[in-house]
DNA sequence: GTAGCAAGTGTCTAGACAGCATGTC
DNA sequence: CTAGACACTTGCTAC
């Protein structure tokens, strides 16, 4: 089908694909056209990665707008929903305007509301619905993006509850679900009423195979020879091999450590086949990943990437992802080895990717478990780049005989696994049926399994019994915890109430008034209410367990509790991934807890109860990072404390800043009077600075570093940059235009530096050896009032 | 004495969403 | 039912 043959879509949109170089619709993409795409139909799409699933959403939103309507694309990353956002952003050309929405990305709810596309990831999406946000019973058309994700046990559940919502709110919308080649997306069509597209077709081909000896077998006959010489590891025979015809590699493998050898020594390989140019650029991207983040990660990949090879896993920063990412491919970079944060991100086609490790360790598996057909799928849809490789290559590395017998029927012929709801596991639905009955999804036990009886699970277990079971232990914990409150039923007569409003008098509740009128509302049955509090959860994303810790933590304190206190709080709770334990540190952080005892909250588990014990030093360990950061300390001396890599430190300080956020609200919520100390542990997290910095840092364009420097030269809040010395401030800030910005910031009059010279330094003040000793002296040194503090540097060193 | 290597032993294990309101060095 | 790569240490040999 041509594309020219496309009817319904802007005005605009066919020219603009054809610019793209697209005249030929795929045959997917075609059968989704056929199928209504373009009509409003709702489809499921399980196609290959890379054979144009974008474009059959694109197609259906286009004409969904075209049609007066709003699209929402659902994204499982973040990463995910930039870069679709810039892919979709090119239809601006024509009119068609494209919001994001993540946790960390801009805009308010009344701008997403003016856009004709909406990105988002589900748990966004799902946080939306809980607010309330209007613009979502005007969506006509939503994507959903790998859906199968929906297996996953802990994500899974709020992709399959919130689509649930949203077909409630819109009964009559679109919906389009882009799979992976899944065993039964004809399930998942049937549980969404859609035409199912499910094809193996890819636009190059993919050529499986196993690697064993000297040869590497291939799904199709062929074979080819490539020898592993003398010591050297299959993986750098493979690379070296493609890369000799000028192909690039990916290889996954089933740990970070093992990421970073493996870089390592095909850095060895990459740099044979390097021309004089790409050393240069190298070099400069080498630098770049330096500059980022002084840690012992940057240094390593540097290392790497000056001989063209990189690792990849979730301990990089982001921006360190993207360089790595980018420059792989730009061709620069002519390997990566990877953990699956790659298979599942954004787009890094290789022309051969070698999956080195097919198992992982699985602490509930005892051992080395399996990795899932689909995930090694997913790894090998990887291999080809369109338009320039012939085909891609995926293949998967055996020591013996029987092993690469066993690969090819475990994974080269094998189907994927089917999707299975998760939802019925109490977690999931502990969050989920507290948010449900808060908005106003359902307001009594019936109309909730009513409700339930939409999703997934439902359409597939067929009996309901264990949804009901779970759904009961969820209430009566809900109920036991003063989320949610039971009330006799009341005659048909009462007003409807706003589903999300306690006190019951505003009676328009939006667009959701209506979700509501549909639940079920059988008189017999006793109503169930989400209490003030259970609002204020359910609306902050939280766990209600996670609630219910801090809640209880913040009633057990008799005195003003300490930040560590209220960084292990949050730290214990569900929502934090612990920090785990390494060897000895049950006995560094045993000794720690000892010490600090009296600034935890909450009772300590016994130390007979061996698996919560340690579970409450893990986020003993978590709080003193978060501690360790709060005091100052660099970031290259964390990572290197914590074995972690500038990533981990990045995203425990994120997720502690939104937990504390939210335990200020719950705070706040319960009249507790340690609100003012919530905020202010909250507040010392997002900036990484002590107590003493906090009102300096307020001011745009000072940070931790020079909030210190600052600090140090007798400048300690806002007003002293109104009325401080100029040279003194220069001196501090470096740079003219840094310094200049700061002051017109802080409010002075006059922030000009023109002429000013750096005060202080060597020269003048009350003996340079003393200030400049107190300027290098890292924080953790000092304590709060100054003096030097013994117990927290010997503590503070492991 | 020491370089170089084989064998033995201990250690440790993937990822990443969310509130709210704006901006580090 | 279920581990295995890496990193570091020790011990041996050859000069």
């Amino acid at each position: 089908m041509n594309v020219e043959e496309l009817s319904g879509l802007p005005p605009g949109a066919i020219d603009h694909f054809r610019e793209d170089g697209i005249e030929e619709l795929y045959p997917p993409q075609a059968e989704a056209v056929e199928a209504g795409a373009t009509e409003g139909e709702n489809l499921v799409a399980a196609v290959p990665t890379a054979s144009g699933k974008t474009m059959i959403a694109a197609l259906s939103m286009l004409s969904a707008i075209e049609r007066g309507g709003k699209a929402l694309y659902i994204v499982p990353l973040r990463a995910l929903a930039s870069e679709k956002k810039e892919e979709f952003e090119a239809y601006e050309q024509f009119g068609v305007t494209v919001g994001v929405a993540t946790g960390n990305y801009e805009s308010t709810s009344d701008w997403l509301a003016t856009k004709d596309i909406v990105v988002a990831t589900s748990e966004k999406v799902d946080s939306l619905v809980r607010n309330g946000a209007d613009w979502l019973s005007d969506l006509t058309c939503v994507v959903s993006d790998e859906i199968h994700l929906i297996d996953d046990r802990e994500r899974g559940p709020t992709l399959e509850v919130t689509l649930a919502k949203l077909r409630r709110l819109n009964p009559g919308m679109q919906q389009v679900a882009l799979s992976a080649t899944v065993g039964n997306a004809d399930e998942i069509a049937g549980w969404l009423d859609a035409e199912l597209i499910d094809t193996d077709w890819r636009p190059i081909d993919l050529k499986m195979g196993v690697h064993y000896g000297n040869a590497l077998n291939f799904d199709d006959g062929s074979t080819r020879e490539v020898p592993v010489e003398g010591s050297e590891k299959q993986e750098a025979a493979l690379v070296r091999d493609i890369l000799q015809e000028g192909g690039s590699s990916l290889v996954f493998v089933n740990s970070r450590r093992n990421a970073e050898a493996a870089a390592r020594r095909l850095g060895q390989v990459s740099r044979e086949e390097l021309t004089a140019d790409e050393r240069a650029e190298l070099a400069e991207l080498a630098a770049e990943i330096r500059d980022d983040s002084d840690t012992e990660t940057s240094t390593d990949l540097a290392d790497c990437v000056e001989r063209g090879s990189a690792f990849h896993h979730a301990g990089l920063s982001s921006t360190q992802r993207s360089l790595v990412e980018d420059a792989f491919r730009d061709r620069l970079l002519k390997v990566i080895s990877a953990t699956p944060t790659l298979a599942a991100g954004v787009n890094t086609p290789a022309r051969r990717v070698i999956v080195r490790d097919w198992r992982r360790f699985d602490p509930s598996a005892g051992g080395m478990a399996p990795l899932d057909v689909l995930e090694v799928h997913q790894m090998m849809g990887r291999a080809g780049r369109p338009g320039l490789d012939p085909y891609g290559e995926a293949v998967l590395l055996a020591k013996g005989h029987d092993e690469s017998q066993e690969l090819f029927d475990r994974y080269v012929w094998a189907d994927p696994e089917p999707v299975r709801s998760k939802l019925a596991a109490e977690p999931a639905l502990r969050t989920h049926v507290l948010a449900t009955i808060a908005s106003g999804f359902a307001r009594t036990r019936e109309g909730l399994l009513e409700f339930l009886e939409a999703t997934l699970y439902a359409s597939q277990s067929g009996e309901s019994g264990r949804l009901a079971a779970v759904t009961d232990d969820v209430l009566a914990y809900l109920e036991r915890n003063d989320f949610i409150e039971r009330e006799p039923p009341r005659g048909s007569g009462r007003s409807s109430g706003g589903p999300r409003e306690r006190d019951g008098d505003d009676p328009a509740d939006g667009a959701f008034t209506s979700a509501a009128d549909l639940a079920d509302q059988s008189e017999e049955d006793e109503e169930l209410e989400a209490t003030s509090l259970g609002h204020t959860v359910s609306r902050l994303y939280l766990d209600p367990m996670s609630a219910a810790d801090i809640v209880h933590g913040l009633e057990s304190a008799d005195d003003r509790p300490t930040a560590l206190g209220l960084y292990q709080l949050v730290s214990r709770t569900p929502d934090m991934y612990e920090l785990y334990l390494r060897s000895g540190e049950d006995e560094q952080f045993g000794e720690l807890y000892y010490e600090r005892e009296a600034e935890l909250l909450g009772d300590a588990p016994s130390e007979f109860e061996e698996d919560r014990f340690e579970d409450w030093l893990a986020a003993l360990k978590t709080s003193k990072l978060l501690e360790d950061w709060a005091r100052e300390d660099d970031e290259e001396r964390i990572t290197e404390r914590y074995k972690i890599g500038p990533g981990d430190l990045r995203g425990k300080v994120d997720t502690a800043e939104w937990l504390l956020g939210a335990a200020e609200s719950l705070a706040q919520e319960i009249d507790s009077e340690w609100t003012v100390a919530v905020r202010e542990a909250r507040a010392r997290v997002e900036h990484g600075v002590s107590e003493e910095l906090l009102e300096l840092v307020s001011v745009g364009g000072v940070g931790r570093k020079r909030a210190r420097r600052l600090y140090e030269r007798g400048i300690e809040e806002p007003a002293d940059l109104r009325s401080a010395d100029k040279g003194v401030v220069l001196d501090a800030l470096k740079g003219e235009k840094t310094a200049e910005n700061i002051l017109e910031n802080a409010g002075r009059e006059d922030p000009s530096m023109d002429g000013i010279e750096p005060a202080g330094g060597e020269a003048g003040n009350d003996g340079s050896e003393a200030s400049g000793s107190e300027a290098t002296k890292t924080a953790s040194e000092r304590t709060e009032d100054g003096e030097p503090d013994d117990s927290q540097s010997s503590l503070g060193d492991f």
